[in-house]
DNA sequence: TTTCTTGCCGAAACCGGTTTCGTAGACAAT
DNA sequence: ATTGTCTACGAAACCGGTTTCGGCAAGAAA
């Protein structure tokens, strides 16, 4: 921890100034245009008051002598450094792993191709995650944030917007006022995936869904309902539980469900950590997935392709996704509308062993269960 | 890309300036304290020419003003902004995938109880690499920069020694000279893994290494033979493959040594990715990995727990890895001495069921192998 | 021709720190 | 009392950009 305001500060400051290369600062533009920096500055930035012709020289010397503004001396003046702001939540057990080397990859891909960066923070949600963001803009250390694993009310929204301070979603929120997002669109995964076992001749889906609190949840269960509806299959709402982030809250769901009166032949899980939790139930109650009892379920994690058999899920492109989040949250700081700003894309579908026709009715499953001393 | 130099400037220059929350800045300590600026920032930094008593006085005022410096206008003076840098590798897929979260979670932990922040970039290795680093380094984007997988001649090590900018290791290389680094005992826990086999009555025992041009490799299959020396085991060196770092390599270098004239009762990997391909060369032998065939790997990557069966692997706390090693840049930037700056670890075993006594003879393992058309 | 615009650029202030330089005042030595 | 030294601080330059302000010169209007 930080005890002394001096340990913020620099040490032997004299040998601090590191020997600078020769970079070629604005001063240098100007001189070898015979011009003042001022002058340079105004022409770079699209002051209108500079004539059309100078611009085009300033511009082409410019680039020639390979100027590139530093950024912290423009963040002097404007409070800007070209830089975005990730903050991850790490409290929740490998919630964002599977994804996040891609997520980074996109995301750095877009910024360093704007000569942009990226800084990276982690929090451990609720109070801290705020106060962290709140930290990082008094510091001027991001200029927006990218905010991953929306919730339907998110309080990171809520102080971004209090601050002034652009954002963009990585998923959607309540109440879209002033929100620019990139999103996959879980809900038609999840109705394609009704589709998909009501193809195979299911007619009792159960489903799983994740943490209310996220908006995706929200989103999923109602793709969930209009696959169900658009397959004319009656909707039982014991058979849609909710909460199962992890493989022990999936685990736990699949077991209620198999212990209903009619239990589901088939299990549309919101989230692929939960799904896994599915084998080893299904295992517990002498069912075998993909056959017994049908799985789909939607991340497209690396863990699916390890279970037995493979997990059928809905697979995201996390690398896409952050690179249209970078590409826009640099717009919107840019000033661009927000609400031009919103994009979604559908998940690929990655057929696994994990789904197919039903090999046994709801009673025989009923029969198992109860063998198996699930109630 | 970018196309012009204005695309890095700041445009509505006018409307760009972020209306600044109530900061306190130096001056405001000063003229709070009736002194000026200079003085402060002399106090605060320990200058020898400022009197014991001022400077007791600026530390608990600024403290409780809770005054703090602006990094980036510090670096315009000094030329450094309290921002350690990472640049992860992408070309290799998901080649530290596992790992990443917790990395950054124990990177971004330490970073932030100092005050300091993280830049992440990308690149896709080699050349690309380098420029990269040059970039942030031109940029001031970042003071140092912590250097994951390290080959045993690394071209980034190469680089930064010669742009004098500091850097940690996670990892060691060949040569030592002017490196700061943690890392964790590859090499002991390859010896333990040799010393289990033969616990368990191995006597035959092969090994397949990473790619050797990472200096993980070679001390992992160092460690390999040491294990083999100690437990008074024959090494075979047709039992040594190499270049393993993915599935398909793994199984490929599995069959090799099925293959082998006296094919091996138990393998150790260097990594897990590799150990897991042995499962699929397993299986198509005909042999049961944990009996048939013993298996014990390095890494501890959630994978190989969806393994059947489990992988038994000795797992790295990637986590403590990332504090260590942000701490220890973090004092290298301070001016502390690299070579004072060195520390491992001991991976941590993770038993699973894919070792165990050898259930079958080399002959008959041999054997399988040959029924199945492994030559 | 004179005056009023307008376009275009130089000069200088400014952002928030760090570092250099100069000097007032205390004290010691002469 | 004068001179010299040293301590401790004020004043100002500086880092590399951006933004404000003021004014010259050319063209338009009177």
């Amino acid at each position: 921890m930080i005890r002394r305001v001096s340990d913020l500060v620099m040490p032997n400051a004299k040998t601090a100034i590191l020997p600078m290369s020769p970079r070629v600062r604005i001063s240098d533009v100007a001189s070898a245009l015979g011009i003042t920096k001022g002058t340079v500055s105004r022409a770079l930035n699209d002051y209108p008051d500079i004539s059309e012709t100078t611009r085009r020289r300033v511009r082409r010397t410019a680039e020639a002598m390979g100027y590139r503004p530093l950024a912290q001396a423009q963040g002097m003046r404007t409070g800007r450094t070209r830089t975005l702001g990730l903050v991850l939540q790490t409290d929740i057990k490998g919630a964002q792993r599977p994804f996040l080397s891609d997520f980074l990859a996109g995301i750095t891909r877009a910024v360093s191709a704007e000569f942009w960066t990226l800084t990276v923070a982690t929090s451990a949600g609720g109070e801290e995650m705020l106060s962290t963001l709140r930290r990082l803009v008094e510091e001027r250390k991001s200029d927006g944030f990218i905010l991953p694993r929306t919730r339907f009310d998110d309080a990171r929204v809520k102080l971004l917007k209090e601050l002034d301070v652009p954002f963009v979603l990585y998923g959607r929120v309540g109440d879209p006022d002033r929100c620019a997002w990139f999103d996959i669109l879980g809900e038609e995964a999840m109705r394609d995936a009704v589709l998909r076992l009501a193809g195979h001749g299911h007619r009792r889906i159960g489903f799983v869904n994740g943490a209310a609190a996220y908006n995706f949840s929200r989103l999923r269960e109602e793709g969930f309902r209009a696959g169900m509806a658009d397959a004319g299959l009656a909707l039982d709402e014991m058979l849609i539980v909710g909460e199962a982030m992890s493989l022990d809250a999936g685990s736990d769901a699949t077991r209620r469900l198999l212990g209903a009166a009619v239990p589901p032949t088939a299990i549309v899980f919101a989230v692929d950590l939960a799904a896994l939790g599915a084998y080893d139930a299904a295992q517990s109650a002498g069912l075998a997935i993909g056959s017994d009892l049908s799985v789909i379920s939607y991340d497209g994690i690396p863990e699916g392709c390890w279970a037995n058999p493979p997990l059928t899920t809905f697979s995201v492109d996390s690398r896409m996704a952050g690179e249209r989040l970078a590409h826009f949250l640099i717009r919107r700081i840019r000033g661009e509308d927000p609400e031009s700003l919103r994009e979604t894309a559908l998940a690929k579908l990655q057929p696994g062993g994990s789904d197919g026709p039903p090999a046994m009715t709801s009673e025989e499953i009923a029969g198992r269960a109860a063998a198996a001393g699930i109630t």
